[in-house]
DNA sequence: CTGGGTGCAAAAAGTTTGCAGCGAC
DNA sequence: GTCGCTGCAAACTTTTTGCACCCAG
C-alpha cells in the first residue's frame, strides 16, 4: 500500500518527489489540517521545504484525486485523504471540535434535496456548524425530544 | 420599519451614521454579499467610504445582531440580514448559483443529529455544496421521482 | 541528459490596526 | 463640547507567481 499513491502520481504524468511524499504523509497523519499546519508538520521533519511547495503539492494531490479539502469555519481550507472516504463534518462552535459522520447519517437529507430540488449533494464537502453535546448548556440540553 | 435598525444600534450604545446605514442597505440589497461586494456597492453610492469602515461596520452589525455571515465556498464570508430569517444555502459547484431553503427542509437532519449525537445544529450556517438541477448531466439528472 | 519540481523572494489578495480629524448626540 | 466613528495609510496574513537551479526518470 505504500506504493499505491506514487503510482497514482506517475499515472497522471507527475513525478514522485520526497516533498510530495512528505506532504501526503502529513495530510494522512494530521487529519483535517490546514496548509499551514501541514507546512509546519513537514518542516519539522525536513528543513528546507517551502510553503509554496506545500500549496503547489496540495493543489496537485487534489487534482490527482489523492486528497480533498473542505471548508471548516471561516476561511480555513482543511485537507484530508480522499481514500478515507467521504464523510460529513460536525464542527462545534464552542470547543472547535470536529466530529466525523458517515454518509449514512445524512442520507435522508441528500435524498430529499435530490427529490425536492433536483440538487446533487456533494456529501464530502458537507459541514454542519453548531454546538456539540459537551458544550451545550446542561439545562435545556436534553428535554428536547420530550 | 425604516427606523427599526437604528434603534437596535442605539440600544446597544452605538451611534447611527450614514456609513452604517449604507452598509446595512447594501447587505439588504445584495443578499449573500462578500465584504468586497458590499464595499463596491456602498462606494458607488457615496465616494469616500473606506474598506476598513465596511469591515468594522459588518463586524459591529453582526455583533448587534442585525446581520449574520455564512461561509459559502472557499474563503468567502458572505453577509445577509439576520432578520431575513435563518435559511439553509445550497451552493452549486458548477454555476455558483445559490438557492435558499427554509429551515423546514433540513428539520429531519437537525433532529437526527440532535437525537443521535446530541449536536445542536446552527441551521443558519448550514451550507450544502453540490450540483443544481440545471447543471446536472441531463441523463441521470431526473428519473428519480418518476 | 531533460524537463518537471523546488526554493527563494517578491507580488497579490484579503483583513486588521494606529492615529488624527470629524460629526452624531 | 465630547467621544465614538471614519478615512487614510501602513502592517499583517494567507496564497500565488516568476525565475534560476536541481534532481527524478
Amino acid at each position: 500500500m505504500s506504493q499505491t499513491w506514487d503510482d497514482a502520481l506517475r499515472a497522471s504524468g507527475y513525478r514522485v518527489t520526497p516533498q510530495r511524499q512528505l506532504v501526503l504523509e502529513a495530510v494522512t497523519r494530521l487529519e483535517h489540517a490546514t496548509p499551514e499546519e501541514i507546512y509546519a508538520e513537514v518542516k519539522q521533519t525536513v528543513v528546507g521545504v517551502n510553503v509554496s511547495t506545500v500549496y503547489r503539492t496540495l493543489e496537485l494531490l487534489e487534482q490527482v484525486g489523492l486528497v480533498t479539502h473542505t471548508h471548516l469555519g471561516h476561511g480555513a481550507h482543511r485537507y484530508h485523504l480522499a481514500a478515507q472516504g467521504q464523510h460529513v463534518h460536525l464542527v462545534c462552535r464552542a470547543c472547535g471540535g470536529i466530529t466525523e459522520l458517515e454518509q449514512a447519517a445524512v442520507r435522508p437529507l441528500v435524498e430529499s434535496l435530490d427529490a425536492d430540488y433536483g440538487f446533487d449533494t456533494d456529501v464530502g464537502h458537507l459541514t454542519v456548524f453548531g454546538t456539540c453535546v459537551s458544550c451545550r448548556p446542561p439545562n435545556h440540553a436534553k428535554m428536547r425530544r420530550s
